[in-house]
RNA sequence: GUGACCGUAGCUCAAUGGUAGAGCUCCAGAUUGUGGUUCUGGCUGUUGCGGGUUCGAGUCCCGUCGGUCACCCCA
């Protein structure tokens, strides 16, 4: 076969997945609203130079990049912080500060695809700009778990492991470390769980840190109070609006972008299974950088990926249960119009059309076909009513399709009748 | 980018180097206008693609494309 496929790590989505990406945006805009963020976006693609002047020119490596017909560089957008940051700077005296934008970007990156990782992903950004308030931090970490607790996930599912690199960085420079060497330290932390104990205690050996008090870091069991009352406070607050089953802090979390400034989370399943479900933190410094210092803004904000969750959602079966009903509940159909003698069709089509615009959703056979085969369509389609047209007419017969239960009525009077089926309330 | 494993019908998978199969799905029927069950029948493959070894290759070898996993990297 040389049909042509689609390119690697570039996903189809057919009707059921669009509709379980559709229940997942739903979800991620239903909890943003409710925290009273608002939706932007920005464009797909953007000049390279955008992520090279944050990452350096090795980034590139990374991009889905090339250069256009009208010769400039660019590139699929990887993330989409610098595109805020680019936004923000450009929009400052526009907004009344402090900025609660949420988006739904596709993002982009050019890798050798593997499990819970492909070459095009949906991801959900939620961001604070321009508000240093502690409780920022706080909003933020608790509209990521809310996130997660609104797909049905429970603190036995999920954890969101929190640190503040600050802690790290006071403990560091009590060492005697400077900056550079603070950073080169802090990316042997992170990779911690790849490297294990005995390599990274190997790596960390130049800096000339005591294994012990590193070790005490690692552990929570001494230190953090002292290094970072900031993470004590976060916490607190979580704790207080019952979230204190979800969260962890966790020294060993430092987060491999260079540019965080405090505060970083990230959330995993507790099977410790499938990659980092969302991360984020603070980036204090970041949007003054971006802009070559024309505004200056704190921020700190979150991604959540579709894919590593859409993996969990599979897993936990009350979530996926969630997931499902929820599907059914949309995509089922109201009314379906069977046809049993084709010289009703006109009449038929013409309560088809009045019932759509009554808002039923509504199908009926664009072909002549055999009555059992059109209920059997109708059960297929999940109708809840089946409106026969034939030799009964002027009437036609109503069929609740679960119970079985048919009546004979005139077509004037088949609102009514609906009404009493669909909404029996009023 | 590196390495390992894999690639058979729309899907899930069989086939000691010897004629390519099953289940599900789909389509059509079961005396002519009523449904997720049951029964019957039917469709689909240059075994990812291209070479090679062999009397003979789905099977062995090489290449290539694609997939999975790990490494690298992490947004």
């Amino acid at each position: 076969m040389t049909q042509i496929q689609s390119l690697p790590g570039f996903r189809d989505f057919l009707p059921d997945d669009c509709a379980r990406r559709n229940y997942v945006f739903g979800k991620w805009r239903e909890v943003a609203r409710r925290y009273g963020f608002v939706e932007w976006d920005g464009p797909v693609l953007e000049p390279t130079e955008l992520y090279t002047k944050k990452s350096g020119p090795e980034i590139v490596a990374q991009l889905f990049n090339f250069t256009d017909k009208g010769e400039r560089e660019v590139a699929l957008r990887p993330e989409l912080t610098p595109t805020l940051a680019r936004v923000v700077a450009a929009h400052d005296r526009e907004f009344k500060k402090p900025l609660k934008w949420f988006s739904i970007p596709q993002c982009f990156r050019y890798e050798k695809q593997q499990r819970g990782r492909l070459r095009e992903h949906f991801q959900f950004n939620a961001d604070i700009i321009g508000e240093a308030s502690l409780d920022a931090d706080v909003e933020s970490i608790a509209l990521c778990i809310d996130l997660l607790r609104a797909f049905g996930f429970g603190s036995s599912d999920v954890v969101v492991r929190i640190n503040d690199r600050a802690a790290w960085v006071k403990f560091l420079t009590n060492g005697g470390l400077d900056n550079e060497q603070i950073v080169e330290f802090l990316h042997v932390i992170d990779k911690i769980d790849r490297r294990g104990i005995v390599e990274t205690r190997k790596a960390l050996e130049p800096f000339g840190v005591e294994w012990y008090d590193v070790q005490a870091m690692l552990d929570n069991s001494a230190y953090p109070e002292d290094f970072s009352p900031k993470l004590n406070t976060v916490l607190q607050r979580l704790d207080e609006r019952g979230f204190a089953d979800f969260v962890k802090r966790d020294f060993s979390l430092v987060r491999g972008l260079a540019y965080y400034t405090g505060v970083v989370f990230e959330a995993f399943d507790r099977g410790g299974k499938l990659r980092a479900l969302a991360g984020g933190g603070r980036y204090d410094n970041l949007i003054h950088q971006l802009s070559d210092g024309a505004v200056s803004l704190p921020a700190i904000g979150f991604a959540m990926g579709d894919v590593v969750l859409g993996e969990l959602i599979n897993e936990i079966p009350a979530a996926k249960t969630q997931m499902e009903t929820t599907i059914a509940s949309k995509q089922d159909l109201d009314i379906y119009i069977v046809i049993a003698k084709e010289e009703r069709r006109a009449d038929a089509l013409v309560q088809v059309q009045s019932l759509r615009d009554a808002d039923y959703r509504v199908d009926y056979p664009l072909s002549p076909a055999k009555v059992g085969k059109q209920f059997q369509t109708a059960e297929q389609l999940g109708a809840r009513v089946a409106i026969l047209f034939g030799d009964e007419w002027p009437e036609v017969k109503i069929k609740h399709m679960s119970s079985g239960e048919q009546m004979l009525v005139p077509p004037e009077t088949i609102a009514l009748r609906l009404s009493e089926i669909f909404d029996p309330s009023s």
